[in-house]
DNA sequence: GATGAATGAGACTTCATTCAT
DNA sequence: GATGAATGAAGTCTCATTCAT
């Protein structure tokens, strides 16, 4: 019942389908099971309820979350920073395309919101986890040369990714093409986060030696 | 019906309130009308049906995205670029835990989705005006050569709104600390944002001139 | 909501009528709305839920366990104590036939019995309580000396109204005519009850002089 | 299907343990299934339905209502008719205590009740059946001279086993103790019947010589 | 005989919306 | 404008029963 049997799988592809096409609050029991092509009764076979079900679907994306740079990980050295970063970008920008409408909707749901908190809990994973390949890469670039010694990895990372998760959030909301991001989103970030904002000139360097 | 009646001032704080503590979901009219202090029925005399309603809740806020920078705009040349940005920062980060939660919301409903688009289209306005203030800003530091010349400052201010977007998603979908931003989020992000990721030797620089 | 409009008094109207013809099993809340000529949810209006509902209806019949000899306990000293005695049982039998089916049903529902058991110490009725006035009917009765004075007056009750409980209980599961009391049940319950059964002889007195 | 398979008594067992802890609206073909360590489906090969099963148990009980006197029967003559009907009435409160939650449940669904009432038709059985052995031992004690010649029997044995159906029932409706026959309600409710209400001197007793 | 996944009717309940007062 | 009882469609979930293995 909890295994990995073939209707509980068409049951949670159809979840999937069914909230991606009219949202968590149309994605009724009834609209489910239609999809997955079985009684809706059988969906209480494989799953304790609704919010199990849902909580599945989620699940089913945990892994995704680390995924997304498992490949650019390993090309620390090849290449250059600058294309690692925007492939990095591309996939990014994919997987919050992707992931978005489903992990936003819990916000409309506190019970399954909570759910989900004791889920990512319990497996230790969660969307604060995609930044550490990240750092891991650029890390592996810093010991190679290819990333000033000094910088702070992480922040760097929460720049690129957050970023990218603000491009998809305001395509979704408003349409494509409303940032002023033409051309490539994905090479312009990585351009602008890899030059700074820092002058070259070192009287306004001294700008920005203060506290905060 | 349209124009700001007491009462219907009343009906959007309440469903503001209702929505942020039970979530969307839970928002039911029975749950807002008593919060309000009115009968069910009334509400109907202000709004066409609750997505009006709950339209009129996101109306209040659509002001919100452009006046993050609003103080921030002004300061251009005052100050160091650094303290601006973290200030700016440390609203945009206070405003997104405000609205983090009723602009997700909506992507459990495709139709209240829907009926947003349309009114941001109406207004111009949205959470990609937001990056306005900000690009204005550095415009104005970029004339005074406090930002680089050829800065993407576009790239710029959504590397940082978006990072502080995704701080807050985070934060509330696994909880504070999550991310290993620790000390001033702001403050790392924008240090960040200022060094860039390009070596100081020449040697490093070049790996960045690549295919575009 | 919870006071006596009426919309309310029909549905316990009509719950009852429903429970009495159909059992608490096949009372539905459709049914019962149907019934009760006003749509399936405003039974929600007036009713925390269905069981809530079930009780009301038993709560109408709370009164009537002490109000059984209401009529009878002034009779003390009047005409005869086996016609008061047999009206009594007779007034016995025919609220036994009216409440049996609703009160047996309850045995069907653990939670419905738990909630009953609750109203009825908080009212501090019940079943029990029908004995008290048939006992105070009797301890006049010995006052006037028409009854012996040692007589366990308490005993003398629960016989009577016992075996009218006994009567009906067998009627409804058997039908009528299964116990060989033809003729008057009530007045052969009654006149059983006052001679005894101990033999007019001491001899055989002796018999039951045992140990206590 | 009819024999008396292992299967078969295992599912029956189940079924009345099942019915007794949670009720028999509670009782689900599942739950009864698990129970008797058995799939859901095998319950169809030894029973027509649910109800089939439910009446196999009532079934099971048939006999008890005639054999609570079984052993008192054939004391008439020994002890004291007292002892004797004392014995019989702990029996009964015994029995009853068992048997009453299966059987008040019927009255909740009135198609079991009829299924019930044709199989007690059938067998010639029922709740009545009880009184008859009693009636037998009061009969062989009046052959013996211990019981008056001219006492109704019948209704003194409706007295004696109502009454203990009746503390029974108080009992399980609303607690123990309720009603007040503290010490052994079954001697004091023989010492009541065989003592009977008709005071000593003879003026009374022509109250009750009146119109039945 | 035994299994247990699948079924689907139908139960209870919620909730946006209407309307007579 | 305000009320709130009434509505009824639609939602989630249960459970007796069937059937291919």
């Amino acid at each position: 019942m909890r295994s990995g049997s073939e209707t509980r799988r068409r049951l949670v592809d159809a979840a999937e389908r069914v909230i991606r096409d009219k949202g968590l609050a149309r994605a009724t029991t009834k609209e489910i099971a239609r999809e997955a092509g079985c009684a809706e009764g059988t969906l209480y076979l494989h799953f304790a309820d609704k919010l199990d079900l849902v909580r599945a679907v989620h699940e089913k994306f945990l892994p995704s979350f680390v995924e997304v740079a498992a490949g650019t990980a390993g090309r620390a050295g090849s290449r250059t920073v600058r294309a690692n970063l925007v492939e990095l970008a591309e996939g990014a920008l994919a997987l919050y395309r992707d992931l978005l409408p489903l992990g936003s909707s819990m916000f409309a749901a506190p019970d399954l919101l909570e759910r989900y908190r004791t889920l990512l809990r319990a497996r230790g994973a969660g969307p604060h986890r995609a930044i550490e390949p990240v750092v891991a890469y650029l890390e592996a670039e810093q010991a190679l040369g290819r990333v000033p010694a000094g910088a702070d990895l992480a922040a760097a990372a929460v720049l690129l990714l957050g970023a990218c998760h603000q491009v998809v959030f305001v395509e979704q909301m408003v349409g494509q093409g409303a940032l002023p991001l033409g051309g490539s989103p994905a090479a312009r970030l990585v351009d602008a986060l890899l030059a700074g904002l820092t002058p070259a000139r070192p009287t306004d360097r001294a700008d920005t030696e203060d506290e905060a």
